[in-house]
DNA sequence: TTTAGCACTCAAGCATGAAGAGTGCTAAGC
DNA sequence: GCTTAGCACTCTTCATGCTTGAGTGCTAAA
């Protein structure tokens, strides 16, 4: 049961007016700002229809209309136009993006902070799925006695390391040797394949008293687990609170909260992501997304690859009522431009 | 000019009324709640001369009064009773902050954590000043070609650690060679005195052209000196949003604008702490913080101690309308357990 | 099928009034 | 001379009712 032409083009028009006045859409208001050749009563009677099947929403009898979570779907889905960036937006984001060097953190920091400027909402950045990289290094540096700093090094260029305390007894050479021992036992296996069980019988040559070795290959075992933590950038949060949709400050504290929590959308996302969907944009609306507290936002994400099998995200949660549109171009280009980067340090790493 | 010992009482019976309700405090609600003996009409009379005297306002004619500035100053300085914390509450506190293994960053953000959690208002924790610290170990690692992961050892126990790009036809004995020479070179300087000079005159042996020698110079001064980076982690900024003085949600913004800002915030408490102070507690309320944005709120801070010298802070950022006692005494006991914390450590690295 | 016209609905703004909380002042009491 | 009861006065808050205007839905005519 598909909209006719005209149906749709009174839908697109009711989302764009509501996108950026934030009031519900009249009948006289939508023909005098879009030359439809139509009579507001015309208009009245479609929008009932609109109604009737479920696209639109009236607040109260006697105002105009806003669309429902179907309605943005529609309107997403088939309506919107995306346009390219401009040449000059496009430069901003490459400008700011390019100051970043090397280091992929850095790099995602930077794309959010550019996201959450060029579009006005909150954007995010997810550190890459690391599960399927492999390890490259293992290295066990002792900072001095009992304090050992461990460096992973991934496949997908990554660098991790911690901070760990160990007996301070052990001596550098006795720590180097269990460090090469886990590192020639475990090289080559992806993260996913890491257990503390392949750990501990990557060493299992080690002569050393069991009760030391184990918390040594312990710590060395979280070290490279703690590399597969999601970690999550968000940027202009604060941005909300300038939103109608936000005004009743209970409201503006019940969105602040559950963004704040660690891991709530940041676990979303990547549950939300499929492993196959490479460069395509992703859109959640309103109920849509199963989050208590997210229920009056949107969300558009979209995957950056680093490496063949390995992918983070970016995006950017608004109101519903956001510009979808200006959001998948810009959101579509960072994307470009991460990508671009990444294929670069890769070339630059030799793979 | 001191106040007499009746209005002194007043004075602080109406900073703990407002305190806990928000509301401006009436002659007649204060009676019921303290025991003076005297009518409202006495009360009225001395709250009117409190006004007068620039310790209470009065929002309008007909309402009661809420303390000034320098009505909470009085308060702070020579009213309020800091009691100690009970048994329970410092267990809390210990427990959490002994659950964070000896990183300091780890600490640091627990502490933050707990101080909100225990004090209901924003909290801080600033990295500490490391600047009079000096330099025990730099470590280069090569990870691939081209990309080295430069380790900074500081005297205080604290590993500050960078990934830089170089040349990738440096090869990783040329790279231990400067290292090493830099290491020595250096080793024993205190940060302040670490300049691109210094650097430069340590591996002024190194047979390398002087364009490559230069660039991994430069990677490991920036390395070296951004280990002083004033880092700051901040925890329950969100609370603000439950006040009544920002249910204005234009306040709102304005004041999370100003909190996340970076550098404001700690910039302010490292020009605001004085080298010798320690273990005491600093107090700024309303426009004597010179911060715009903040004019409503008060800070609590107080200072850490990593050895002899360096010093880091912590504080309490909540309305001015804060519960001042309980916020110090909590600050102050988390500020004890922190240099407990560090102190062990120290003994564990042997100084 | 479209549209002009009209009755109906509802939110928002405004003035009005009553209630209540609180003060300041005055005069009487201790 | 300090304290206090009493009272007039002020100002906010809340509820009420009224008006205005925006917007719809329906009907009948083009």
């Amino acid at each position: 049961m598909s909209l006719d032409q005209r149906k749709k083009l009174i839908l697109q028009a009711i989302v764009d007016d509501y996108v950026s006045t934030a009031e519900p859409v009249a009948s006289k208001a939508l023909i005098e700002r879009h030359d439809f050749r139509l009579s507001s009563a015309t208009v009245r009677n479609e929008m009932s229809d609109l109604e009737q099947l479920g696209y639109l929403e009236q607040p109260h009898t006697s105002s105009g209309r806003i669309p429902s979570d179907k309605g943005y779907r529609e309107y997403v889905d088939s309506l919107m136009k995306v346009d390219r960036l401009t040449d000059e937006e496009g430069e901003i984001i490459r400008k700011r993006l390019s100051e970043s060097f090397d280091e992929l953190t850095g790099l995602l920091k930077k794309a959010s902070n550019a996201l959450s400027e060029q579009t006005g909402y909150v954007s995010l950045a997810l550190s890459p799925r690391l599960r399927k990289s492999y390890l490259k290094q293992l290295k066990m540096m002792m900072i001095e006695p009992g304090k050992v700093l461990v460096v992973v090094v991934l496949s997908a260029g990554v660098v991790k390391d911690r901070l760990v305390r160990i007996p301070d007894y052990l001596t550098p050479e006795q720590l180097a040797q269990i460090s090469k021992a886990i590192e020639t036992g475990l090289c080559g296996k992806s993260l996913e394949d890491i257990t503390l069980v392949t750990v501990t019988s990557a060493a299992k040559d080690a002569r050393l008293p069991d009760a030391l070795l184990n918390q040594i290959l312990f710590e060395a075992y979280t070290a490279i687990k703690q590399a597969d933590n999601l970690e999550i950038y968000m940027d202009g949060t604060n941005r909300m609170l300038s939103l109608p949709e936000f005004s009743d400050i209970s409201r503006a504290r019940c969105l602040f909260d559950t963004l704040a929590r660690d891991g709530i959308v940041s676990g979303y996302i990547n549950e939300m992501t499929q492993d196959d969907d490479k460069g395509s944009y992703m859109i959640r609306i309103g109920q849509e997304i199963s989050i208590e507290g997210l229920s009056d936002c949107s969300f558009v994400t979209t995957t950056y690859n680093v490496g063949e099998k390995i992918a983070g995200n970016i995006g950017v949660i608004g109101p519903r009522r956001m510009e979808y549109s200006k959001v998948v171009s810009q959101i579509s280009f960072v994307r470009q431009v991460i990508n671009n980067h990444l294929d670069q340090f890769k070339a630059l790493n030799g793979g």
